[in-house]
DNA sequence: TCTTATACCGGTATTTGTATCACGGTCGCT
DNA sequence: AGCGACCGTGATACAAATACCGGTATAAGA
């Protein structure tokens, strides 16, 4: 075993994640936050749909900075409510 | 062009982080944070002599847990001074 | 000296992230 | 109807992250 899928509970933890994203960018459009944090419109959408279930962290950092949102309660808010804290990627 | 190759700007940005995390991590072996962290040590290494420079967000998120830093502070520390805020990944 | 622990390095394997393209669907506007 | 902007899916392509293995080196300890 070398690279380990992502379990499904990784990836519930995606879409929860990308739930936040869209709901933080409100009524802005994808392009336009896409663009503001330097990445492409396909790469938002996947990780906003739960996709891209473990972007990487400055992809992540810079869209946090465009939707004013903090990087600490985006982390702790889709952390698996059981699981004290675990679970990487 | 389909997945852009990594700018030198970028490793070196990864350099600074995980000179970060090398320093946070202090006395504590390699192992053992690394498997607090639930990654394994190699992918620590990686991560700090920036082998590794855009580790996936949930993997900083549970170094930094298992380190006791925060995530925005470090997103912050290793931003590049020039740059206001682009450059993802 | 021998063992143990730690860290670094190279190679290998597999999965995933990121990006581009093409096509289809929906909505609002002229 | 036609046009354009936005969102969604699928395929494609390439680079990188993660993990495991073996080897090497160093330092501490029995």
């Amino acid at each position: 075993m070398v690279r380990t899928p992502l379990t499904p509970l990784e990836r519930e933890r995606g879409e929860r994640f990308g739930a936040l994203l869209r709901e933080a960018r409100g009524e802005r459009s994808m392009v336009e936050v896409a663009a503001v944090a330097g990445v492409s419109a396909e790469t938002l959408r996947k990780i906003e749909t739960g996709r891209a279930p473990t972007p990487s962290f400055f992809t992540i950092a810079a869209l946090a900075f465009a939707l004013g949102l903090s990087l600490d309660e985006l982390a702790s808010a889709c952390a698996l409510p059981e699981d004290g804290e675990a679970l990487s990627a």
